[in-house]
DNA sequence: TTGCCCGTAATTGGATCCAATATACCAATA
DNA sequence: TATTGGTATATTGGATCCAATTACGGGCAA
């Protein structure tokens, strides 16, 4: 999964992605209202390179558009959050199912130093970060492209909300999701698919019900 | 789901909507080029709309648009095609168990309609319309709206390919599909969710497979 | 014949202008 | 005072024009 930062993409793509970038590191609130005026200007583009960029992300879920009124960033409620992690605790199963037998030993060594890494780290950003390359890579030895991006769009839609959970339970509430890491990853080393994907349901799941301990992060 | 056809939409939805349906109906194969202006010009329209509307399609995965070089109808090898219907083994019995509870007596008498009538008839075209109003019936008691459009894109994605299945099994081959027809409506009536779970799981694993032993409609 | 190069036509992408729609504000009235 | 109606303004949607990119086809050389 390459993701190339701003290449010699069209207008609208580059401004897409600059748009989702932003989105995913936090510098828009859900509901945040967008302007397509303001947009062009901030790009220096005119408004149809605009229009199709937030097309994309609505298409992604990352900004809702409303006829003839808007682009808003997407927020979700603490049921659709829910519904999106459902969706994840048997989705996700599915996609490391099929990554498993290709993973390669640089890509395991990587996704130990990962754990690791995650454990020893205090910082909120820095955790995200590294749980969602955790994650991503182990899903990378699979060839089924139409289930990644899916997976991908799911991780991206929660990803606030990942944020603002995590900020809440500071470093102190993680030790389960290490162990569960560490669980996982040995799993995956030794190619034992059936609990990998077990052992993966449970940790969304469990990440699911702790969401739900926290509706205050919902509007 | 109420399927407005035409209603008092903005233009870019009302072309969206009608290439949609002839998509879906079959009009178009797979791999055709879509050519902007001759869109414009059937729907007496300006190429803007024509463009906000491929892209939405490109978002259910109707359409492939590539920069700089335009549209073609969506094509799905066979094993994309698997894919999609390994995510709907997962995916559809949650919806399902979602639906259930929810589900009226109208409801659960119309799907027994439907399975009899599916039962009875001998035509590709309406068995695909009732197979697929039986199943998105069955999940129509959900409230969970993401999920059930998730759904729905997978049905549409691959509709095309359903259809030449379907013309290739002629009328013989059904027989099992019809049994489990009427066992899902039976565990859906007697509010057993985990068999409903099982079944609709099985009915779906079973056609993939089907589907895998006939390459041919495949590019 | 086959492969490559280059020029022209076809097609998409972006900018600008105008139209349609929705929102916000203010005034008038119950 | 609250609410309704209407007008002005802001914002999005669509049409048209121009620019950029790509595809096609003929000519040339190996």
């Amino acid at each position: 999964m390459a993701v190339s930062i701003e290449g010699d993409l069209a207008t609208s793509h580059r401004i897409a992605a600059s748009l989702r970038e932003e989105i995913l590191s936090g510098q828009f609130a859900p509901g945040t209202r967008i302007r397509q005026e303001d947009i062009a200007e901030q790009f220096g583009a005119s408004r149809s390179p605009v229009r199709e960029a937030l097309r994309m992300l609505d298409a992604e879920g990352l900004v809702t558009l409303v006829a003839n009124t808007g682009a808003w960033i997407a927020q979700l409620s603490l049921t659709e959050c829910e519904e999106m992690y459902q969706i994840r605790e048997r989705v996700e199963p599915l996609l490391l199912n099929a990554s498993m037998p290709n993973l390669t030993k640089e890509g395991l060594e990587r996704l130990a130093i990962l754990a690791q890494e995650m454990e020893a780290n205090q910082d909120v950003e820095t955790f995200l970060r590294l749980d969602r390359e955790f994650h991503l890579l182990s899903y990378s030895g699979a060839s089924t492209a139409l289930l990644g991006d899916m997976v991908q769009r799911l991780w991206n839609t929660t990803q606030h909300y990942r944020r603002a959970y995590t900020r809440l339970l500071a470093t102190n509430g993680f030790k389960t999701a290490h162990y569960e890491h560490h669980l996982l990853l040995a799993a995956i080393t030794r190619g034992d698919a059936e609990d990998a994907e077990r052992i993966l349901y449970g940790h969304i799941r469990r990440t699911r019900l702790e969401l739900a301990k926290h509706p205050e992060v919902f509007p």
